[in-house]
DNA sequence: AAATCGCCTTGACTTAGGTCAAAAAGCCTT
DNA sequence: AAGGCTTTTTGACCTAAGTCAAGGCGATTT
């Protein structure tokens, strides 16, 4: 497929110009990485940023003593690794790709200079990181202010949200990055899980999860965190 | 004071023009919040953001059960409240005049007018962002991936740097806040506190707090958080 | 000087959730 | 079908840190 044509379905670029794309086109690189690999590490220098064109990826921290806290699951569409374009510098957190990944990634100073030539593409970019701040605000909310069942019934309802409102879902990811994801351990996640379903909060059979009292859940979630962004 | 000359002060309108800060000068309102006074709170529609002119000024979030997490103090020259501006709606969290405060607060609209004019100013926007983002990421580690003391150590350092690298330095917020930034209670800082004394990597008198055994503190921070941004 | 209010500390107690170890399920691959 | 993975679950145990309650310590007001 041909790369313009790609362009124009990523949301941050809605919006700009043919001239633009083709603008685009001429600085974007398209990489490849495989399940398991490193895109990029904290504290790395960063001269561009990336766009995931297919597959999925985590963007995670980790404490010297190992334990991982995923900070974002990204998919087809979205931006990763903006931040050291415009704070100057390093990568404050590590890239690993999920499953097999294409991404594009533009280099800094050319993407800098379109920037400044066009505000729109500003403005979506702003957006982008407006939303991510918001975004964050609702982790350490979850994380300082929340205990895990709250912020699992959280993810549950909001899982149910994206997948049309349903009472029975479908875990996305394994539960062991799921935890990740809650800013637990895997142990601690199944433990609540058998929990709620002694509760008859839900009932689950391996990754299918089934929404019996979305009442009681939206109680131990305190509503509204999660939300599609 | 003329307006025109004090956003010349604010580091978001570095590099800007003097008909820009003349644009600036003319849609801006200027505010004052008593200590302890409601800036906006959480979920409330934004249509604007602000700059500190002087006073201090706490952006939280607060739990269900009333504990409170805070993400930033800001002091002057900062901005805070954008992400609404460019995100569309509402505030993803609460802001409290921790002293008497002047604030600047610039309209949306016609902020975006300027900014859409303005690629450096566009650029200082998304810098702002992205050094914010930054900033979460190390507290979201902080809150995932330490132990309060590691926190605490870590936030005494950042003292320490900012206070010329001195040995001796001097809390700038009372305790109990102290605790809400570092994500605990009053009882808990204080214990800590207790126990650093205690194992002699630290000496405290009140809000005075001399640094005994650098190295300790930072084997327990894990030296890197609370950079200066 | 007494009273009051906000801040800070200390003690006794409880608990959410982490660690370690082992077993059980699911899977791919050969 | 049989290993050899990884993922998930369970159990026993431990501990960091929260809750509740009581004082202490200043500073400011009356």
């Amino acid at each position: 497929m041909k790369i313009p044509s790609q362009l124009a379905a990523i949301p941050l670029f809605e919006g700009l110009s043919e001239e633009n794309y083709a603008d685009l086109a001429a600085i974007v690189l398209d990489k490849v990485f495989h399940k398991g690999q490193t895109i990029f590490s904290e504290g790395e220098e960063g001269n561009g940023f990336y766009v995931v064109v297919a597959g999925r990826l985590k963007i995670f921290k980790l404490s010297r003593e190992g334990k991982e806290q995923i900070l974002h699951i990204f998919g087809a569409g979205e931006p990763f690794g903006e931040v050291p374009v415009f704070a100057g510098q390093r990568f404050p957190a590590n890239a690993e790709a999920l499953e097999d990944c294409r991404v594009f990634f533009f280099p800094r100073a050319a993407f800098v200079e379109l920037i400044k030539r066009n505000p729109s593409l500003a403005l979506n970019m702003l957006a982008v990181l407006s939303r991510r701040l918001r975004q964050f605000t609702l982790l350490i909310e979850d994380l300082s202010l929340k205990e895990v069942p709250g912020r699992l019934a959280a993810y549950l309802l909001y899982l149910s949200h994206q997948q049309a409102g349903s009472d029975e879902v479908e875990l996305d990811i394994p539960k062991n990055l799921l935890a990740s994801l809650l800013g637990t351990i895997p142990e601690t996640l199944s433990r609540i899980l058998a929990r709620m379903i002694r509760q008859g909060l839900i009932e689950a059979e391996g990754p299918r999860i089934k929404i019996v009292d979305r009442q009681g859940l939206q109680a131990l979630a305190v509503v509204g965190s999660y939300r599609s962004t």
